[in-house]
DNA sequence: ACTCATATTGACAATCATTATCAATAAGCC
DNA sequence: GGCTTATTGATAATGATTGTCAATATGAGT
């Protein structure tokens, strides 16, 4: 019963790739999407698993939309970070928020709260989409 | 195209008391059991709507679970606040984190972004649970 | 209390993201 | 080249949430 053996497949690498082709968060949808009209044949539940494995395997960053969406985005630092995200266009900021994770720690402790762990993610329009929007 | 009269009927309120007969956060579907073990024939499309409005009143507070849920719980503070929740026993504390507000202000300005939101919920085991989690 | 214009309700259908099926395929190993 | 089995993908199924719309109830006006 040791770890099943994983396989590499072009399918995985298409999505790892794809994925790094791409700024901000996408969803397994978007992405599928994306991957079909760049002439892959690549099938939709292919998409879903091959994102959760990333997710599972640290490589990618996952987070649930205001909507309810899983979002995924290749990771390039691998640090504790928050993210930035523009609601719109799906552009990403990575960015630090040493006072927040303090904040955190602090809230947590004050409460008698242990193991305590943080969702930390702001939406907005990003300058671009905010012009767009403004008709 | 004046705001639209509100009209106070009893499934508001009784939607609006079982939310404060109860501690933690609940999903629209678990307060729509709940009210109809009770002997309510509530239907459960108003208790999505009467707990949609709760929430935009400010009568309630809402976050998504991890899985997606969303859950709703009675404001026992006014305000824009947070929430420290045991992971295990779903105890809630609201928390202000002034500090936070600035920041996520701050960066979201920062970089361009406008009518940002923010999502920040600290999670953890609470003394109670810190303590039977030791063995 | 009676009327009326309309906000609200609720049973049900529709939507939408995600997951489960499961036969067909292909990766890694001999 | 064969074998084992992880993986794929078309499709069905799930499950939470929202839309539909005729029937009902509310609150203001009389
Ligand atoms: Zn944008
Ligand atoms: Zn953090
Ligand atoms: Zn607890
Ligand atoms: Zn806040």
């Amino acid at each position: 019963m040791s770890t099943p053996a994983k396989r590499n497949t072009w399918q995985r690498e298409a999505v790892r790739e794809a994925l790094g082709h791409n700024d901000g968060f996408v969803s397994a949808q978007a992405l599928h999407a994306v991957l079909r009209e760049g002439g892959s044949p690549i099938g939709l539940a292919t998409v879903y698993r091959a994102l959760a494995d990333l997710a599972t395997a640290d490589e990618a960053d996952s987070l649930q939309s205001p909507d309810g969406e899983n979002l995924f985005r290749a990771c390039t630092s691998s640090g504790h970070h928050h993210h930035l995200i523009c609601r719109s266009c799906g552009l990403t900021v990575e960015i630090e928020a040493h006072a927040v994770e303090a904040w955190a720690q602090d809230v947590a402790a004050e409460h008698g709260f242990t193991a305590a762990q943080h969702v930390v993610d702001v939406f907005g329009l990003c300058a671009a989409c905010t012009k767009l929007a403004a008709h």
